[in-house]
DNA sequence: CCTTATCTTTACGTTCACGTCAAGTTCACA
DNA sequence: TGTGAACTTGACGTGAACGTAAAGATAAGG
């Protein structure tokens, strides 16, 4: 029931955006082409896929990078999951493992250091701010309790 | 002598931009036009407007808005240094000081409102990225010890 | 089966935030 | 007073990230 294949309109609405930006994230490759789609046909789509775009509009809002910049980011998560199919199946020597484990681990880290320095720097600004009000809400306060002598 | 006047070159290098993009920062409204230059005399800084421009690109960069929303932004700013100019004349009535500085208030909590969104905004990204490496790191060590049994 | 909303591709248009080029001007310095 | 570097305005160009319009195809409901 929940799990209708969704079209294309339905998604951008679920994810608050626009069908032809959902096209054109496939068109460049940021999100992946529905697989074996006879040209012509509708797109469809499920409820994970939608999580996914949001998700792609969440880091782009929140890492103000550019698409380009957010496809090897991404690219990067995406490695990730294949990893982690490959790391289900009991044949994969430990060697191997290994080396997979420690390539996720690197993307990880790219991301974190850079989600680690905007939040720095944006807690900068926020304690900017933060003193600017206090010193605004001083001067208020001096002024309902004129002369302090 | 550190106070010769800037050429837009000079401020460009400083604050780690083009002078193209200065002048179309004056052109748009979101630094102030040098005043009173006769048309195609050269525009003289100070340091004052280097900080000035660093903190219009800093402030670009971290909330990630248009220039057109920065301008507003900004404007609040601009506001509250006239706010500040008017509260060192001493013949200003209180009631009209309270005024003054509760507009201040007003757009600096919009400023922070903004900022505080974002900063946890992120610091959420930022936990679940920790955690997935966490998880990861946790697959290596299980790597290292293989049978617990 | 027919209608109609929604989709398809193709292609050109648009906005933002500048880059780049041209032709002339101003400024610091020898 | 000349000369070269840096500046001026004006205009057109550009890449990113979509919007929009056209002409036709598809899919879901009655």
């Amino acid at each position: 029931m929940s799990d209708a294949p969704l079209r294309i309109g339905d998604v951008a609405r679920l994810a608050g955006t626009t069908p032809r930006t959902i096209r054109y994230y496939e068109e460049i490759g940021l999100l992946p082409e529905t697989p074996a789609r006879p040209s012509g046909q509708h797109r469809l789509y499920t409820a994970a896929e939608v999580e996914r775009l949001r998700e792609v509009m969440r880091l782009k809002n929140l890492l103000g990078v550019s698409l380009e910049e957010l496809k090897t980011l991404l690219s990067a998560e995406e490695a990730r999951a294949t990893v982690r199919a490959r790391l289900r199946e009991e044949d994969v020597d430990s060697t191997r493992r290994r080396e997979l484990l420690n390539e996720s681990l690197g993307h990880i880290d790219r991301q974190l250091e850079l989600v680690e320095h905007r939040a720095t720097e944006l807690a900068k600004l926020q304690e900017e701010l933060t003193q600017t009000r206090r010193r605004v809400r001083r001067l208020l306060r001096e002024l309902d309790v004129p002369a302090h002598a």
